[in-house]
Order: C-alpha cells, then sequence, then structure tokens
DNA sequence: TGCAGTATCACGTAAAGGGGTGATTTTTAG
DNA sequence: CTAAAAATCACCCCTTTACGTGATACTGCA
C-alpha cells in the first residue's frame, strides 16, 4: 500500500485527487494539508511514502517546502503537481530533490503511474514536462492561450506603462486596459503586477 | 568631419556628451533629443553620421527606435548608451542593429573611440559589455550594490507579496518595506513594480 | 571618534492597481 | 449566417503603490 500525503491549497484539487485513487488498491491517500506549514507539522508525527505537492502554496513556494521535506525526510518521495508546464519551475523542482512533475490536468492513469513511478525511486515527467525539459524550451501548450491583445497589453505592462499610458499608447479606454490586465491574471492565475511580470519575463512572454 | 546626434532624456547626459566632445577636431555634436519622437522628426530633414542612443526614452523605447532609423536610414550609425551593463538589453539593441554599446560613465576616450569604431563600420563594445556579452553572465558589477535587506524585500516582491505581507513575514513596518523599496526604485533607476520585477528577473537578481 | 550607509518608522497625498459585474460591438471561425 | 470569442467601455469600491519628507538608531569603517 502506498500512502500519499496531498499539499495544495485548492480543496478541489484535494478533493479531485482523493477521488480518483479511492478506488485505486495500492495507493491509499493518508492525509492531506492546505498549506506548507501544515504539511510540515504532519510530518513531524506521520509520515507517507509519496507527496504530491502544489507548487505555489500560501505560505511556502513549493520548490522550498520540498527541499526542507528532502532534506528532513529523505525517503519520502515528492511529486510536484502545477497547472502550468514551466521548464523553470519543472527544473527548480528537480534540483530540490522532487521525484516528478505532474500536471492538474493530468488523467487518472497518469497520477496513478507518477505515484507508482516515483515509489519506485525512479522520475515522473508527465509528457509535455518531459519535453520542455529537454528541447529547453518552455511549453507554451499549456499556458492558456493569451489573445492578441492580450499580449500587446502585456508587453506594454512589462516595459513599465501604466494602465492610462498604455490606453493612450493603443487608442482605448483605460478600463479596456483594465480588463486585459484582469483577464491576464484570471488566465495566468496572478493576483498582481509582480507576478504577471515574473511570469511573463520567465516564460518569455516578453 | 563625423557629425554626432544625441538622443537622452537626461539634459545633463547631452551637456556631459557634448561637453566631453566639444574640443574632439574630427567630431560635431550636429544636434540632440530628448525622446525618440523629436529624433525621428529630426532625421526626415536632417542626416548625421553617428547616433548615441539612451536605451530608456519617455516615449519609445531605445530597442524599437534604433531598428526603426536603422530600417529607414541603414547609414546612420547607433551607439547605445545607457546606465547598466546588461547582457539582455545590449543583445537585443545589437540584434536591432546597433554599432555599439556605451555606458554613461565611460570616460572621455571610451566615447570617441566608440564614435570613431562606429563611423568606420565596426562594432564598439565597452569592456564590460563586450564581456557580459561573451560570457553570457550579465555583469552586476554595474549594477548598484543592493542591501541585504533590499535583496529580501525584492525576493518577495517578486514572489507577489504586498507590502503589509512583507512586513509580517520580516517583523518590520510597512513602512520601512516601502522604504526598501523606494530604494529599489532609484537604485534600479525604475518607476513601478512591473519595471523592477522585470529587471530583477533579467538581471537573475530573483 | 565621527561619518556614511543601512535599517528602521511615520505621515500624508496622489496615483495606480485589484476585483466585481455587466453590457455592447467586432471579429472570427464553423 | 450564426454562435462563440475577443475587444470594447463603464462604474464602483477598496487596497496597494508611488512619492515626498523627515526623523532616529545602529553599524562598520576610516
Amino acid at each position: 500500500m502506498i500512502k500519499v500525503y496531498i499539499v495544495d491549497d485548492h480543496s478541489v484539487v484535494i478533493e479531485g485527487i482523493y477521488s480518483l485513487l479511492q478506488h485505486e488498491k495500492e495507493i491509499e491517500v493518508s492525509g492531506y494539508a492546505l498549506n506548507g506549514n501544515n504539511c510540515l507539522q504532519y510530518f513531524t508525527t506521520n509520515k507517507a511514502d509519496i507527496i504530491l505537492m502544489d507548487i505555489s502554496l500560501p505560505d511556502i513556494n513549493g520548490v522550498d517546502l520540498c527541499r526542507v521535506i528532502k532534506t528532513t525526510y529523505p525517503g519520502i518521495m515528492v511529486v510536484a503537481l502545477s497547472t502550468f508546464n514551466q521548464g523553470t519551475y519543472i527544473r527548480k523542482m528537480m534540483e530540490n530533490g522532487a521525484s516528478g512533475y505532474l500536471l492538474k490536468n493530468s488523467n487518472r492513469q497518469e497520477i496513478i503511474d507518477a505515484i507508482k513511478t516515483a515509489y519506485s525511486g525512479k522520475t515522473y515527467l508527465s509528457f509535455d514536462a518531459g519535453k520542455a525539459l529537454t528541447t529547453n524550451t518552455d511549453i507554451q501548450t499549456n499556458l492558456p492561450p493569451l489573445t492578441k491583445r492580450e499580449k500587446e497589453v502585456l508587453a506594454h505592462i512589462a516595459e513599465g506603462l501604466t494602465n492610462l499610458e498604455i490606453a493612450e499608447k493603443l487608442f482605448i479606454s483605460v478600463d479596456t486596459v483594465d480588463s486585459h490586465r484582469k483577464n491576464l491574471h484570471s488566465k495566468l492565475n496572478v493576483k498582481n503586477t509582480a507576478m504577471l511580470i515574473r511570469f511573463a519575463v520567465e516564460n518569455k512572454l516578453v
């Protein structure tokens, strides 16, 4: 029986994985945490074989959490969970001891494969993730498609222009620029300019 | 007589270059512009051999301006002027047809060398710029030194935290975080979060 | 010892961004 | 032609940044 622990701040993800794995005979979900600290807390008194770990957590980022876990409990295999397919993050997780990288849109079989592969001590990478690593070209397939206008706006934000300046440059209203900005936020799953630009630069969107 | 034209939004820089070159027999400063549009305007009716062009301009960024100039007037040699030594920007300027890259802290001889080299059709790179290009490692020598605290704050901003969140994490006041942020802005010569993060990521400060 | 640089905190104003909701028009693709 | 996607604009409310100015304490170095 492989004991799996889940760390993700989205309850639905935990719920989804739990449900996908509940009929799996060889796998048991032994617990979960909604943030990094609860996870660390848990492992002071409990154990597991595999941790499915979201890369973005409210308190600690996945890369750091992974490093802490692997140095403290080398026997636990960490599989990174991510919404997007970013070569940069994949590399960082791997450098910090992760045994695999799984996209949240993976199907049941992929998740099971990842868990079993990691359990056997090997590394599991989802198809696209592996490709992103070897080609050294971040796959944009798993990035939400941005429209032409969104890309333009993003480029201008990255240049340091304000919404007003962008509006003047594109001959549209500030409200429209704001709309595009909001769409970028929700598509890229960020909540402010700093995260937006970081994401954009790291993904060579700008 | 080599006719030199200067584009820079800082009057002092124009003044400084002018003064450094005024006793040079073979070089004549034939004009200047404080922004990209005035520069383009000028060249519809005038000409020059060399343009010393600041990379950051109020209306158009230097890279784009360089591309426009070089496609419209291929005979004009563009030498990029920059405060910092960023491999990324150097590369971009070169890709867009610049004949050289000069730091604003260059001395008189370097500026003259750059102008003459560009005039002869060759490429001039200041020592560090050349190094930054070939080693593929952005030189940080020319980046203002950031203090420990500033780096910490910067890292947290890049993670998407607000000043308040950073303050709580570092056990300091929001006002202090704000201070560090202001210092980062002035040290790195940026005016908002977007530019700050972009600069930081491109310079591997985060 | 004294100065420069760092780190700290404060207060105020103005500007910009973040979040929600809703609506109309254009474009695009089937 | 028509349905979906994209682009446009508007308003509200609140939070966060931006910028200025100034002050105090600590620290390392000349």
